[in-house]
DNA sequence: CCATAAAATGAGAGTAAGTGTCAAATCATA
DNA sequence: TATGATTTGACACTTACTCTCATTTTATGG
């Protein structure tokens, strides 16, 4: 994947990294999170309690991780500057998860299980979106040549991501379903609908 | 307000919830929200600190109290059958708003800087948000006779919701401005916008 | 291969949020 | 005023998270 920049003592942190994230998954689908200890964590993955707040922050951020917004944003980038915003936005989205590989894809719908059940995690995830947002308003910003904080971009910044958060299940889902490629599929007809003015019929 | 339905007992608990809530917002202004402990509040409030927690379950629920959703849903649902929903909402917004008094409208200000600043209220907040989300596709659902889940309702809901969330203060804001009667202006405009298929020129 | 610097780790003490229990104080009602 | 129901306070406990310091592990130059 990324260029291989690994120093042993990367490899160590990258491992231990892992460790703790994986252990951690397990541990919260076998117990439920709020009832597994970091202390049991730290254990699992062998390391001390210290070291665990040496590599997240928090037990929140064990599973906090979200690393395609740069990816959406690069590939919103790359669309010709003919395209208007909301469909390079679609375009992007559908060639990023595209690549994505079915390990990585499960994963992913175990991350959202837990995201969707726990309130703190919720929470922050929620919170991420929002940031996720001002990256929207600056793709859209640079696509229009208008300010980031023209009314009409964070106008059309927020449609789009609430669109996403509206039909992803963070945003509540009738609770069963567990993330399915088809998912996106919706996502990407939401933005479509949101293209054509939100028509009801 | 509200029918005064206080016998003794809950005008007692309704004082000392008031008190709470006053005298966490003086100290959070003056020491900041987190060198704040829930055992000085509960001092300045002449409680016991079991007591705090039986009024609020936790820290962050002193100031994630939302009075206003189910007043907008039900100024929404008043508006005649034949306006369309995004209208409905315009009206809506701009109807309960004109009933705010100044008084409240401060303490909305700085109840708002508080949410900005914090980032564990800021995340709750957002949740929050997402709750309202789900009570905007319901109404949009009542009015369309469209299922609250159908995509349609759920796009345009999400799209409301997010327009609202990028232009209001939680959504970021460029920090400096404290939340004013204008940002509401703001906030039909941009809903004006959403209205009009979100044009850029 | 060894000495030394730099980085990572572990151990332990400490703070503060939140929970649960039980006895004492306060209010309601006859 | 006596009785029952609520509310309260005191206390002990768990857990997330922070800080400090000594020890171990990796990197590097001679």
């Amino acid at each position: 994947m990324t260029g291989t920049p690994t120093s042993l003592r990367e490899r160590k942190k990258a491992k231990t990294r892992a460790a703790l994230r994986e252990h951690a998954m397990r541990l919260f689908e076998e117990q439920g999170y709020a009832s597994t200890t970091v202390d049991q964590i730290a254990e699992a993955a062998e390391v001390s309690p210290s070291t665990f707040f040496r590599y997240f922050p928090s037990k929140e951020d064990l599973i906090l991780v979200d690393d395609y917004d740069p990816l959406l944003v690069e590939a919103v980038r790359a669309q010709p500057p003919e395209v208007p915003p909301i469909e390079a936005i679609r375009r992007a989205l559908r060639e990023v998860f595209a690549t994505i590989t079915m390990e990585v894809w499960e994963s992913e719908r175990r991350r959202q299980k837990l995201l969707a059940e726990v309130p703190e995690l919720r929470s922050r995830a929620m919170n991420q979106m929002a940031g996720a947002l001002d990256l929207i308003c600056e793709v859209i910003a640079e696509r229009t040549g208008l300010p980031a904080g023209d009314i009409r971009v964070r106008a059309m910044g927020g449609a789009v991501a609430g669109v996403v958060l509206a039909i992803l299940p963070p945003g509540r889902m009738t609770g069963n379903a567990p993330l399915q490629p088809s998912d996106f599929d919706r996502l990407v007809d939401g933005l479509d609908l949101l293209q054509k003015g939100l028509p009801l019929t």
